[in-house]
DNA sequence: CCGGAACCTACTGGAAGGTAACCTTACGCG
DNA sequence: CGCGTAAGGTTACCTTCCAGTAGGTTCCGG
């Protein structure tokens, strides 16, 4: 009979890993679509073509689940950064490619990482783990220009480097939320300009100054 | 008579315009405590010292009370920056003069302004008026940008300009972000941060130069 | 004394987080 | 081979919370 071979071959029994990994790709999608709290776990089940329970059953809460989202993106992309980021490079060289990478990244997951990153902020639970990535971020490119600074025989205050570095890393954040809400805007440009505020400033800029990348 | 002043001060019917307004505040310490989903109009209309069905007859939905608190912040953080920012002094110093405004006021409006900011960015009912907001401050510093370019003789894409002035708007919200936890912290040092990585750039800040603001 | 503005208590209706209890297929092991 | 059991999966429910409202009361001005 035909019947005796089912049909459907989507719906198909899968192991806890694979699910997993689906389920954080509906949340992510759900999440950055509706926001924390106006995302439903039914929505977020649904769109992963699996049942409510199952979702508690893996990854717990609501809060829990979209920590694990926020945890799985922010940790590629701090990866995809500092795989490019060559110890030994001279400064401006390093911030570029960062960038580049950064850029390249966001690009590259518009709905997911940006507007997930938005969405944690603010959100009281979330900002405790948030705030510990971002540090990390910051801590990346503080200590960037530490060694930087240190080669050009100074001795830095941290406050300086650190406070520098969230400047660099908003006015990132920033353009990459322009990024998300742009579908056709190329990443590469926009990596390009911000290394030319970021590395040259305002002043050099309205000068008619331009970064290099010579590389 | 005595009489006539009344002697509850507390409990008193009070014109529209006054309870408007207090419910206003309420709602903005509420909702930059709370989040805004969180946040529940029992707790506001508590805080205001009044009952849940004067807010809404006053400022109707949960949303528009929202956005009432956006907007009235927002557009009294603009009018204190654009008040000191003289029309025909030399781009630094109408910058230094921003920022030091900017800052200022976050610094002073610490649990309003900075965290209802970040409430209503991804929340999908009030991206389109934050970007709006967003946008007149992106204008005003872009302007500033084009007059000091056209001053130098050179005419500038609007493209360059704007992304340049998002990244300042991004670095700015960012460092605002940590002031407004940090409530410690000295604006006026903040500002000057800013306007060295601003101004000056990543590349000649770790060349040990500084911004100066010789007034 | 009447109209309307200020104000209240008390309710409803629905949405959504979370769970209990149950089914069903794969597959390891005797 | 077959059988038991755990892992994959489901439906249907409970509960709580909260935006929003119905309908009534008090007070002031004219």
């Amino acid at each position: 009979m035909l019947a005796s071979v089912p049909a459907t071959p989507t719906f198909k029994r899968l192991p806890r890993a694979v699910r997993e990994q689906q389920m954080l790709d509906a949340a992510v999608r759900v999440f950055s679509r509706r926001g924390f709290h106006a995302a439903s776990m039914d929505e977020i089940a649904d769109d992963a073509g699996i049942s409510k329970p199952m979702v508690y059953a893996y990854l717990g809460s609501k809060e829990q689940l979209f920590l694990a989202c926020v945890h799985r993106e922010g940790t590629r992309m701090l990866e995809a950064i500092v795989a490019v980021v060559g110890a030994d490079l001279p400064a401006d060289q390093q911030l570029w490619r960062g960038l580049r990478a950064f850029f390249g990244f966001v690009g590259a997951h518009r709905d997911g990482w940006a507007v997930l990153y938005r969405q944690a902020r603010g959100q009281e639970a979330f900002i405790a783990d948030l705030a510990h990535m971002r540090e990390r971020m910051v801590e990346v490119i503080a200590g960037l220009f530490r060694r930087a600074v240190q080669a050009h025989g100074r001795l830095p205050r941290e406050a300086d480097l650190s406070a520098t570095a969230y400047a660099l890393v908003g006015a990132a954040e920033s353009l990459a939320d322009w990024l998300a809400d742009h579908p056709d805007a190329d990443p590469e440009k926009i990596a390009t300009r911000m290394m030319n505020v970021a590395w040259l400033g305002a002043g050099q800029l309205l000068r008619g100054e331009v970064w290099r990348r010579d590389e």
